[in-house]
DNA sequence: TAGATTGTTAATCGATTAACAATC
DNA sequence: TAGATTGTTAATCGATTAACAATC
């Protein structure tokens, strides 16, 4: 086996940024990056960057850096973005209508080519070009069109009842943005994502700059 | 001083779990909980729920627990979330709509009074009862509104321009969904706030999950 | 009372940072 | 070549977990 690094969380969740920022770069006619360079845009250390994109197991250059088209391949490997995982949005509300929308999953090889509610008036229409479905024709979809990633954005009180849809139709992962902490067997993978916790992060913030 | 206690920042993203649950408990008539039965809850370790709560100066009863309608309290004003924070949000595409009509900001304090964008098919519009501004108010409104945050949900290729013009109106706080990295002056308070990188997180597990 | 629970102090674990030889 | 940069190994820092006395 070749891989045997396991990344930390906190390296896979800055992952993106440097994707996001490579993209960027080579569509600028940059071919090669530095450390030094890639932290001061970041407002890294370099030294993390190094330990961070060591993961992938690119081999950069002394004196030049990394090679960005051979970097952002390897990133997108290493996290899984080389390929398509289709997903369905469960909650087609303000939340799910916006994700439907959001343009920031390009980089990421998220599809989701599909959305389900229970509200009547919902069901049937199409948002941002995906069709909106019932929530009894979950199960049968996920098992037809190979979902591997279901996006809970329900309120949170039915976050659970549909996790349990969710599971009995075999999904592989759950994608949470509810504050709900969800019951589900040990081979689910799920991701808590709720907006709100980072928002703690900046009020009490606000608050300790406010009273020094 | 009574506070001295500096919460590290995974113990801030925690204490709104904490607080979602202990409302629910509370809404059931409960009115004392234990660090364990917490910690069951939120697949936490009970030390760790006991060592998070404590930064908000809370005073547990041995065999009690917790007292709910206190504990609720202590975390609102720790975390900032007593009070109403005004805030506006610029880019009415499809992530701003939705944070325009995104009911989990009710625990917060957070009111999003107004949005902001450049088109002009958008400007003078109503999304989910906020008026739409052009950009080019954006200065006045946050002066004369007593705006604390503001959240960019524009491209991110517009990020930086964007956060430019928050500074000069003198905000305090940057909420940024972008995945850009924003230049900004040491005073103002910036939360980037992503949701593809808690994608990765999500990607990488399946991936690994698959090879073994 | 006995036993469950808190909260403090110490130990462990893991992530970040530093030092530095190797390299282009 | 000289100097900038990588990548490894070690040191530091900080968060989580463990141990346990105090308490109701």
């Amino acid at each position: 086996m070749t891989e045997d690094i396991n990344p930390s969380v906190p390296t896979l969740r800055r992952l993106p940024l440097y994707l996001h920022l490579l993209k960027e770069m080579e569509s600028q006619g940059v071919f090669y990056i530095s450390s030094t360079l890639i932290a001061k845009q970041l407002k890294f250390e370099a030294i993390q960057v190094r330990k961070d994109l060591s993961v992938t197991g690119i081999i950069g250059r002394p004196k030049m850096g990394y090679p960005i088209p051979e970097l952002i391949k390897k990133i997108q490997e290493f996290i899984n973005w080389d390929k398509t995982m289709n997903s369905v949005i469960i909650g087609a509300g303000a939340l799910g209508s916006a994700l439907l929308g959001y343009n920031g999953f390009e980089d990421s090889g998220l599809k989701i080519i599909a959305a389900f509610d229970s509200d009547p008036n919902k069901i049937g229409s199409i948002i941002r070009g995906r069709h909106v479905y019932s929530i009894n024709d979950l199960n049968d979809f996920i098992q037809k069109n190979n979902i591997l990633v279901g996006i809970i954005t329900v309120p949170a009180e039915f976050a659970q009842n549909i996790c349990n849809r969710l599971v009995e139709a075999n999904i592989r992962s759950i994608w949470n943005f509810t504050p709900r902490v969800l019951e589900t067997p040990e081979n689910i993978i799920v991701k808590n994502q709720d907006p709100i916790r980072g928002l703690a992060e900046l009020t009490y913030r606000l608050k300790k700059n406010n009273i020094e």
